[in-house]
DNA sequence: CTGACTGCAAACCCTTTGCAGACCG
DNA sequence: CGGTCTGCAAAGGGTTTGCAGTCAG
């Protein structure tokens, strides 16, 4: 389990509850230390893992308390979520190399194919975390639908998603 | 609801039937209807949609055959799926604009920066989908820890993610 | 003090599984 | 015909929510 500098992990805090005050939310002992775990992690924890590291300091916590956290914290932009918030599995008949366009509205995906993205340039760094087999690129964007339904600019909590092949 | 080229898609029907019949598999009216439906969608549907369709011209099937025949397609190599198989959602505390390793064994995430790569040239047939606000590379492979424990290659049906930021 | 927050337990949603009958080959 | 496959219904795992007591400010 490896963590993040202890410099980096206390401005991270630091946001935390000057953020926090901003928006008028408290900062409770709950917050700090869920905070602090996710913030501290090189894992991209989920709810459980914060849940688990947590609870060893403040064995009352409860696990709806660590979501309602993490959401709240998504919602304040000091945390992201790695793949889509709540989707089911999706499948794709299209079984070549290919490349995808979402829609960070609505969430549509399109797939492309670009030679060129097939074989990026990987930063050196990387090969340290192991053998590098393939190279996925998702372009981001507003779909042309969703463009004109503007829709009124709700947060989106759709923000991210992970996508292996 | 668009959808692929009638062309391409009686290939893939063709190949799933011959696949099939290769592993002993049977080929019976409920699979042939649901690898037809996800055969001819560009949407990357989700087990629910699939089920949807295909009830309206099979009103008997049930959504847990869906399933059942999703998973197997997969298992043959015909579909994949479109993020991680089935994993909770997780969090991450880095905010800045940063790409992902990926372990395909473990599903192990490991961030990493890059201008290049922030800002990759984007294919023009890409603009008709809508705007482009951001690229995101994923590399994949097997991390170290992985590649030691060399896992007694067993299918990973861990298979593919999609990762937006 | 007082409203925001927490813990608990029950609800929810998506997905999987056990079983007995139905059907492909 | 026999083993595979299907539909049903119930279980499972992750996540969310209603409620009443608790705590930060």
């Amino acid at each position: 389990m490896e963590k993040a500098e202890t410099r980096e992990v206390e401005r991270r805090v630091e946001r935390f509850i000057e953020t926090a005050r901003a928006a008028g939310i408290k900062i409770t002992h709950q917050r700090l230390e869920i905070f602090r775990e996710v913030a501290s992690s090189l894992e991209h924890p989920d709810a459980e893992t914060v849940y688990r590291a947590v609870a060893i300091r403040m064995p009352t916590v409860s696990l709806d308390t660590v979501y309602r956290t993490l959401w709240m914290l998504n919602d304040l932009g000091l945390i992201r979520t790695l793949g889509p918030r709540r989707e089911s599995v999706r499948f794709d008949a299209n079984t070549t190399s290919h490349h995808h366009y979402v829609c960070v509205r609505c969430g549509l995906v399109r797939d492309f194919e670009s030679d060129e993205l097939n074989t990026l340039p990987v930063p050196h760094g990387v090969r340290s975390f192991g053998t590098v087999v393939a190279t996925h690129v998702e372009v981001r964007g507003i779909c042309e639908s969703c463009a004109l339904h503007q829709s009124p600019s709700g947060q989106d909590r759709v923000a991210q998603s992970t996508d292996r092949e």
